[in-house]
DNA sequence: AGATCGGATTGATCCTGATCAAACCTACGC
DNA sequence: GCGTAGGTTTGATCAGGATCAATCCGATCT
């Protein structure tokens, strides 16, 4: 098996705008590959990268979602950090991959060899500033993880699906109709396995939340927040 | 308040070698500071900046302990990252910093204006590396908070701090006697704070440790590990 | 030595979220 | 249409760890 697989694109067309996107990565990066890329596309649910396997690339997402995770040897599952358009993986520090790396949508990304990355001051450059970004957002989520009860992780897991939001902040300048279309392409073991949680407490979290009235879900991946307000001062962040 | 003070060099000699390390960085740096650094020196306990404040420094740790928090707004605390020699922190996406840093031991440190880090390729290459090792070991406590018991975070945080052991693997080159005497610089609640527990939790599970006579503790802040392959059992992680 | 103070240990009880166990949808295939 | 299969929701019960509440221990000070 390869470990990052070519794949068909798949070219179901998306039913919404949002259907794609995971949190702030709303839209498809805009920054141009380095040289020395290999662009790549894999549909939905596909293994990027198997944890264990040997580290030989690095992968910039340029559209979807991809999710990381790793295994317990009982089969515990944690999935460790969602991440979207601009966002990297398959970085190590030991020669192997840390995590496995599955697509929740389909996705377009640019592949580097790990020589090409380790010669590159211009894709090094590219890649810190994420790294950034991403042990920034690993850093909330330790805290989520660690200290928030299941309500409040369920309801920041959806404030930061909400795009422009971070995940936080309650009035933004966007706030007009305090309403947003959220698209979840993932089952609720998924968000289960992402909060540290089991799939039966995430569901009663949003029963709870439909019940008071702050969401609506027309269908069981797709949701509308009516009341973000609300939703955000659930996720004990304030 | 200046968010990297100065301070005096805490001279109290160390009672043990190992007395002010955690985990793998066991020795000072070796790294040379890059051109710009600031050396500055920090008694153990202090604050080296704070959650909030403008982030305008980053620091490099050549010597010592310090240990990364957030807060919620009622009070929860997370400790999300214990740092030893050669870590890095300050680093931020935004303006601000996003997590508060504190000296567990005497520290010595070089820290580095922002632009000047902004301007110093040779100086992002260390930082990045540096990057790619804490994003991996938050990836493993995501694990650990996510998805561990009580006993097996404990557990994993003791073999943390076994020097050459990286937290995994039973037998090692150097499993010579099976014993290793480890410092634990930090109080129940910090340690609690780390794991995502209570105090009284860390405690118990301490106590059943001497118990099954897997380490015995001369004192509260420092323990013998008289069966290692034992306690990496009980970690979990095989 | 005795008093004091911060942290640690131990015990009793409570509660959140896990586990076990049915139904219940919704999409697909025949 | 009916049947099947994933995934979801809901309910009943259980248990791991939190919480509440005493001690206990070891430093430091007088």
């Amino acid at each position: 098996m390869n470990h990052i697989a070519h794949a068909e694109i798949d070219r179901t067309p998306p039913k919404h705008d949002a259907a794609w996107t995971i949190g702030i990565a709303a839209r498809p990066s805009q920054d141009a590959p380095v040289a020395g890329a290999r662009e790549a596309h894999f549909a939905a649910r596909e293994t990027l990268c198997e944890e264990g396997a040997r580290a030989d690339h690095i992968v910039i997402i340029a559209q979807g979602a991809v999710m990381l995770s790793k295994l317990l040897p009982d089969g515990r599952r944690q999935i460790i950090e969602l991440l979207g358009a601009g966002d990297v993986f398959g970085l190590s520090n030991t020669a192997l991959y840390d995590t496995t790396a599955e697509s929740l949508t389909p996705v377009r990304a640019f592949q580097y060899e790990r020589r090409v990355y380790e010669n590159s001051p211009e894709l090094q450059r590219t890649v810190s500033q994420k790294m950034t970004s991403q042990l920034c957002a690993m850093h909330d989520h330790a805290m989520l993880l660690g200290r928030k009860t299941a309500a409040e992780r369920v309801a920041s897991f959806l404030m930061g699906l909400i795009p422009n939001r971070g995940g936080h902040g309650c009035n933004g300048p966007d706030a007009k109709a305090d309403t947003r279309h959220v698209a979840i392409p993932m089952t609720r073991q998924e968000i289960a396995d992402y909060l540290g949680l089991t799939l039966e407490t995430v569901s009663r979290a949003f029963s709870q939340l439909k019940k008071d009235g702050i969401l609506q879900a027309p269908r069981h991946d797709e949701i509308v927040v009516t009341n973000v307000c609300r939703l955000c001062h659930l996720t004990g962040t304030l």
